[in-house]
DNA sequence: AAACCTTACAACCGCACTTGC
DNA sequence: CGCAAGTGCGGTTGTAAGGTT
């Protein structure tokens, strides 16, 4: 016996919203707030799937939204998650607040795209479409065998201990974007001015954030490149391996 | 003005993952 | 441990709006 549908298709209605339908969800979800999807059409009065209910709050009716036109900022911004993180849209909305998943997937697909391939990049791979394909250049964290040795030595895994019928500890390569690490008691490095992950990732200056740091503004010599956001020389070395 | 084409984006679908029993 | 329900994610489709012929 297979799964359940999530819905029950024959009483449920499909297409664009109405805007009853809206207020009726915003109504509901201002009153009891996110959660249990499944059963909140029901208790809202909605003939809808809690899937599309769901997928309306989020893509459109949430009020922390931003809409309206993608900043210069944040095209490049996206450039460079997504040659990090992939097609992982639902980790590159959560670096742009108040954007979506499904907002970026869909400007990826119809600005983005075009602007690196008119760049002569490809956007799949983030590299020059001249540029001959091989396995070692198709993924955009593919680690090259150099690059492995590193992230061995990184680990503290001695690779001459190994023999070669050791097999090598199972690595969890889940990668987890974060700022450099700064311990609270450590003295301050960079002149003095602590890291802010804002500002170094350049989602916002130094004047708008409430860090008070005045050496992050994004594009300033003194800031922190991080991961090589700015710089476009991306360091995945640098990231976290758990 | 009409037909056709292109673009943009909302919404759907299916699969994978998580959670609770 | 296995199963089912619930949820989230990414790929894809449908269609309205605007542009071009």
């Amino acid at each position: 016996m297979g799964r359940s549908p999530c819905c029950e298709k024959a009483h449920t209605n499909k297409g664009a919203w109405t805007k009853e339908e809206d207020d009726r969800l915003v109504a509901y979800i201002r009153a009891h707030g996110e959660g249990c999807w499944r059963s909140l059409p029901k208790a809202a009065g909605l003939l809808r799937c809690g899937k599309s209910c769901r997928l309306r709050w989020i893509n459109y009716l949430r009020p922390d939204l931003k809409r309206g036109n993608f900043t210069e900022e944040e095209d490049e911004l996206i450039i460079k998650l997504h040659s990090l993180l992939g097609n992982k849209w639902s980790l590159i909305a959560g670096r742009l607040p108040g954007r979506t998943d499904n907002e970026i997937k869909n400007y990826w697909n119809t600005h983005i795209r075009r602007k690196l391939l008119s760049r002569g990049i490809d956007p799949a791979t983030h590299r020059p479409t001249n540029e001959p394909v091989s396995d070692a250049t198709t993924m955009p964290l593919v680690v090259r065998e150099e690059e492995k040795k590193d992230f061995i030595g990184a680990l503290g895994c001695d690779e001459e201990k190994s023999t070669s019928q050791e097999r090598l500890p199972d690595l969890n390569l889940e990668l987890r974007i974060s700022p450099p690490y700064q311990h609270p008691t450590e003295p301050l490095k960079s002149g003095g001015k602590r890291v802010c992950f804002s500002c170094s990732l350049g989602l916002m200056d130094g004047e708008q954030c409430s860090c008070n740091s005045t050496s992050s503004t994004a594009g300033s010599s003194n800031s922190i490149d991080f991961l090589g956001l700015k710089s476009g020389n991306l360091d995945y070395i640098r990231l976290e391996i758990k």
